[in-house]
RNA sequence: GGUCCCGUAGUGUAGCGGUUAUCACGCCUGCCUGUCACGCAGGAGAUCGCGGGUUCGAUUCCCGUCGGGACCGCCA
């Protein structure tokens, strides 16, 4: 049999035609000398009508298909009449009347039923992944993947952009997140990593002057997952040689306005905002904001540091900060209890508690108001917070990362418990300036804020031996709706520069030399100034598909725990296994299940 | 590494110190020629995650454990 539709495909175009499909029996409903069944393929769905009048044959083959088994059928296409119109089905107009039928599958009872309404656990989807695939809406969604990927692609191609492959088993670094290592058999007791990114490789590529480099690459990193990572993931990779920040900038809006409009027919404007970090942490309290609605966070320093409530006063001569957020119209829906609920949610992230007034027509109210019934001080603040009537006020008083990431966090969740957000919006946004280092305090060294390849801004190189924290880095973040969906900077092109960089994060010229010494030659034969950008092509299309896990993305993700319930990956290996690699385990045997 | 939440027929759930363990969908059988959340009649299906404790009695309370989820840390 040769399919000559898509099921899902079949509309009124085809009246009077005999067409074949091939599909997944979505639904039979019996009616004694009649069967209608759902059909359904990757397309979407059709009815199929089997009656006595039409063909016994196939009626009493009709009578023996369930849910899930996969038939091919063979019959006319007709117009439904008035009245039997399915208005919920792109192929409602018509039905198929079957000639023939073929099963080609029985299936037992799924289990879980293949709907998009059906709400199954996680745990059950990913053991029955297969099953899961089959819903419309993982098929919508894995399509629409396919389609960010093809907008790339095409768009890459068209500037000029070489797709090359870059090892997957490559060498471990000591800077970043944790590598998935891969044991040598044919160099026992030495190990791959798996790559965080193709980072060093591409800009390799471009001393070798393929200054236009893409690739669409899996990245690898062992860290513990959350809701938009996974330890496997896909980067949009992008190098570019000789260009400046804004001309990958513009190139980068220019691709990202043509992706929006192609797969979700909206027009954004370009350029894009631009934040730097700064702004973002003072504003958001966030280094990827979610711009879709208001709410900043407002600097009480001024006022708090004369104030006479003890923990502003002396958050601020401690070298701290206290700022505040007006929720709009809120003192009404926030009782004492929601009220506590807010500071819950500020405790997670190290505030020691969350202060908080109402403002009604008489003034402020609430147990630190009388900390404020001076006029002027009351009026300052109710000034600066742009409060209103019916307003209700929170503060954090901390030091600087407690107040940004507590405030930041409750204005995110007031974003969404206020309903605050549309939902159907786009909002992209850089953040640029980004500090170059960050200071370790557990380690006593200075990380890498971006990776030790971003070149530092050009004004601030001399500071770097001696203040280190002060360098900027010409880097630039994209981020939409509050997530990060890409990160990018100019590279060091010059061995000093790199020296320095990597001698500024603690390496000692030798460390330096082991681990990067094939970048730092390189740097020798001519090396041209290049920069670039990775996507995260599982978060972006995540957030075009409108899910909040980047798993609805992924076809065949791990759990939470790093485990792929379908295969049961990880899994423990035989002894032969682990000795042809010179590896010993040091858990107990009897947990491994070896012998 | 830490905090919190959840485990009851195939699925989603209700419930509670003593029940014949609730309901819906699904499944099975029969009837039904215009259904599309088909309908009607009947039926099967649950060691209430596992182990221990408290109790006359535990699915219910407590402890542990396993599995899952959210978050903090971590993620250059």
């Amino acid at each position: 049999m040769e399919r000559t539709a898509y099921c899902g495909q079949i509309t009124s175009k085809y009246k009077d035609e005999t067409v074949k499909v091939a599909g997944w029996v979505q639904k039979r409903r019996d009616l004694g000398g009649m069967i209608f069944v759902d059909l359904r393929d990757r397309e979407g769905l059709v009815q199929v009508v089997f009656n006595t009048d039409q063909n016994k044959e196939a009626l009493e083959t009709a009578e023996k298909i369930r849910s899930e088994f996969i038939i091919a059928v063979e019959g006319k296409v007709v117009l439904r009449e008035d009245g039997q119109i399915n208005t919920n089905l792109n192929t409602g107009e018509i039905e198929i009347l079957a000639e023939k039928v073929d099963i080609l599958s029985e299936a037992k009872t799924p289990a879980f039923e293949i709907a998009d309404a059906a709400e199954v656990s996680d745990d059950l989807r990913l053991k029955y992944r297969y099953l899961d695939l089959r819903r419309p809406k993982m098929q919508d969604n894995m399509k629409l993947r396919h389609q960010v990927k093809k907008v790339f692609r095409d768009f890459l191609d068209d500037e000029g952009f070489l797709d090359i492959e870059t090892p997957y088993l490559t060498k471990s670094t000591p800077e970043g997140a944790r590598d998935y290592l891969v044991p040598s058999r044919v160099n026992q007791g030495k190990f791959f990593a798996l790559p965080q990114s193709p980072q060093l490789f591409k800009q390799l590529l471009m001393s070798s002057g393929y200054d236009r480099y893409y690739q669409i690459v899996r990245c690898f990193r062992d860290e513990d997952l959350r809701g938009d990572r996974q330890p496997e993931f896909t980067q949009v990779d992008i190098e570019t040689s000789f260009m400046k920040k804004e001309d990958i900038q513009s190139m980068i809006e220019k691709l990202l306005v043509l992706l929006v409009k192609e797969v979700k027919g909206i027009t954004l404007k370009a350029p894009f905002k631009r934040l730097t970090y700064r702004e973002a942490m003072e504003r958001f309290g966030s280094d990827k904001p979610d711009l879709r609605f208001d709410m900043e966070l407002v600097d009480l320093n001024e006022i708090a540091k004369n104030s006479t409530f003890k923990v502003f006063s002396s958050a601020v001569k401690n070298g701290g900060m206290v700022k505040g957020l007006t929720v709009k119209g809120a003192a009404k829906k926030f009782s004492r209890k929601n009220i506590d609920a807010l500071e819950t949610i500020a405790k997670i992230y190290g505030a020691k508690g969350l202060a908080w007034m109402k403002m009604t027509e008489e003034g402020l109210t609430g147990s630190i108001a009388k900390f404020f019934n001076d006029e002027e001080i009351s009026r300052a603040l109710i000034e600066k917070m742009d409060a209103d009537a019916g307003d209700l006020l929170l503060f954090v008083a901390d030091n600087k990362s407690v107040v940004y990431d507590a405030l930041g966090a409750l204005r995110l969740h007031l974003g969404k418990e206020l309903n605050l957000i549309d939902e159907s919006e786009l909002k992209f946004a850089w953040i640029v300036e980004w500090p170059l280092l960050e200071y370790d305090e557990e380690e006593e060294r200075y990380n890498a804020a971006h990776h030790p390849f971003t070149k530092p801004v050009e004004a601030d190189i001399e500071k770097l031996a001696a203040e280190p924290e002060n360098v900027m880095a010409d880097a630039y973040d994209i981020v939409l709706n509050g997530y990060e969906i890409g990160g990018g900077s100019i590279r060091i092109h010059k061995r000093e520069l790199q020296e320095e960089m990597l001698s500024a994060l603690g390496f000692s010229k030798e460390e330096a030399y082991n681990q990067f010494g094939f970048l730092l030659d390189a740097m020798d034969y001519g090396f041209p100034p290049h920069g670039g950008i990775a996507f995260g092509l599982d978060r972006l299309v995540m957030i075009l598909a409108g899910e909040n896990n980047i798993r609805e993305v992924i076809a065949f993700p791990k759990n939470g725990k790093a485990v792929d319930p379908l295969t049961d990956a990880p899994s423990f290996v035989s002894s032969e296994q682990l000795a042809e690699l010179g590896l010993r385990l040091k858990i107990d045997e009897e947990q491994t299940g070896g012998e």
